[in-house]
DNA sequence: TCGATTTTTGTAATCGATTACATCTTGTGA
DNA sequence: TCACAAGATGTAATCGATTACAAAAATCGA
């Protein structure tokens, strides 16, 4: 009996359905997709028939025959990223609400990943494509968007005018931790990048510069660390910090694990944060508000980032965008806590001393 | 020209690549997925005008005809908990390499969202589920077996011969937990949960439970204080402990966030770590280690058991499960770092005059 | 070179829904 | 009651691939 109820629900198809009720497939059809369309006798006597042979209907062959697949394919760089965890979230929310289903490209930043993804959106797996990174390669959104599919690109900056942009100000903020810091009496600073090569990385780099410039300052007042996104970026930042002589005091990190571990290491060697140095980092990660002391950082609206990305892309797949809706453009709020502060030494060598 | 480029690559179906190759639609089926059948000269004649065209195959047609679909369905409670990002990752690896999608369920922690997730897996859009969360109920579950769905649980413990479980050690963990303190020379403990009434949670506690009673203790020797699985958890539990007056020395915590909020709140009483209370951890998310103290915590062997977990659901869909697979429980690892210590006071009201 | 065997290729049914069009009902007003 | 419009339902084509079976071509031994 549990066997064949087995068979009943799997195999069930609405040919089933439509002879159980009396009806013609298109007639079942009609009853689940339009049922304004049927009369409503028709329509409870298909209804009975559906509740009682569990038919759910085949959504391979609706997608086949509707050519809309409710999927949208989400390529980011690195799911175990808070960051895009919670991206991820926001676009969820919005696309579930509407009925879409979300597949994920895990590109683990492993560049060589993208074909995979790119090949899966051209078999029209899916209806759309969220791209969370900078890294997809330009022959890969060309294909795509020659292929007719719609594509939101949410990193920074894809320079193309068939391919809209919902992004954060990532340069802008940047640019304002600079001043932020200058205005604290800084005047060496320090700049702990993110992954080399990536887009997000770049702008804020170039944000940076420009505070740089803004606040009077030039290439000879600051130094660049590098490495990706992690925590280890910001050791090995701390590390060569404290083998420096004329140490910088002011430090923006490009995300908040790098400025958590570079924090972390440098008090090991008892530099007082914020006292000896002020680091300022980048996201907002729930984590920055349980560090000791609390980091101060810039916090993206990821959720709402990821909403709007989402709705901007149905948008495009409805074919009701407006021009407005092209390039968004979002705010980062300035949250500060207890890793900045002014400058209590301003001549180096005292500093030195004091941290030795 | 670039429109008609668009036109072109969106719309060749196998019908026009054969009719550029001059065979028939047969033929270049075969040529893409068996190529051992056809001749030689053949086969480059069709991956000619395949190229030619820049024709891709629909893989929704694909998946009609041949009944797979090659995604796979995850359901996670949240996303943005590292945790199930990293299971994830472990998850992903597996299943891209052998050419499977994810399509997630994100549940954000809202059990009314399961049912969606549910249907969708009954649309035959997914070829087998993998359950990170013990919340599926009965009858979502039920359904998705009776319709022959290939499922595993990699939550703790669902009781179903027909699902295996790939889970870890959680309940062996939470016991050691309680001797590792003990051992120590604690006497009077404290247990942070977990969400309450999730299977996680469930068996985290009668771990502990297990452990107290192993070593000799009973109910009146601890305290619990309840919340989710995160970091406010255990800034509560902190508050409620620092009002105490016999406070427990040894404080085991069902997820790192926790334990986290919980140091952090009560440093900011001048209580310390491992001095005046141990704490230990669960899960051993990479934060921990940049906490200060370092937390002593479980490591979970997360990316393994994503690894392990789809592996698992591999064979089930293959139908090639060996019953040794069919449970497996990965161990998890004490790490060891400065949270933890022997008791100094064994006295409790010199304790309490320590710490104000 | 011929017939038997093997290999290669083609024809057409199939997967399970949706939907244009045709046909049949029902309702309306004279 | 009848003609006609509006509404409900049915028939069959369709989406784009795969694959069983049939047919054709190539290969081989005598």
């Amino acid at each position: 009996m549990s066997r064949e109820r087995w068979r009943a629900v799997k195999e069930m198809r609405i040919a089933d359905v439509a002879r159980l009720a009396g009806v013609s497939t298109a007639t079942v059809s009609r009853v689940l997709s339009d049922p304004d369309k049927v009369r409503q006798k028709t329509h409870d006597l298909v209804m009975e028939a559906v509740k009682r042979s569990g038919y759910i209907p085949n959504s391979t062959a609706q997608k086949l025959r509707t050519r809309r697949t409710m999927n949208v394919l989400v390529i980011a760089p690195r799911l175990t990223n808070p960051v895009f965890a919670e991206i991820l979230r926001g676009v969820d929310d919005e696309l579930t609400r509407l009925g879409y289903g979300i597949i994920i490209g895990n590109l683990d930043n492993r560049r060589e990943r993208e074909a995979r993804y790119v090949d899966l959106a051209l078999s029209r797996q899916v209806d759309g494509v969220l791209l969370l990174t900078g890294y997809v390669p330009e022959n890969g959104t060309r294909s795509m968007r020659e292929a007719g599919l719609p594509i939101v690109a949410m990193c920074a900056a894809i320079e193309d005018d068939k391919i809209p942009n919902v992004v954060v100000q990532d340069r802008e903020a940047s640019r304002r931790a600079v001043t932020f810091l200058s205005e604290l009496g800084h005047r060496r600073f320090g700049y702990i990048s993110g992954t080399p090569g990536s887009i997000i990385e770049a702008e804020r780099f170039a944000g940076f510069q420009e505070g740089i410039a803004a606040a009077g300052f030039g290439r000879e007042d600051f130094v660049r660390w590098e490495g990706p996104f992690v925590f280890s970026t910001g050791v090995a930042a701390a590390e060569a910090f404290l083998k420096m002589k004329d140490r910088p005091t002011g430090i923006f990190a490009a995300c908040d694990e790098s400025a958590i571990g570079f924090i972390k290491r440098v008090r090991a060697e008892r530099v007082r944060v914020p006292q000896d140095v002020s680091v300022i980092g980048f996201d907002g990660i729930e984590f920055a508000d349980y560090t000791e002391p609390t980091l101060t950082t810039f916090r993206q609206p990821l959720y709402e980032l990821g909403h709007v990305g989402a709705d901007v892309l149905m948008k495009l797949i409805r074919g009701e965008m407006k021009s407005a809706d092209w390039n968004v453009r979002l705010p980062l709020t300035l949250l500060e806590r207890d890793t900045t502060g002014p400058v209590l030494h301003k001549d180096y060598k005292s500093l030195r001393r004091s941290t030795l």
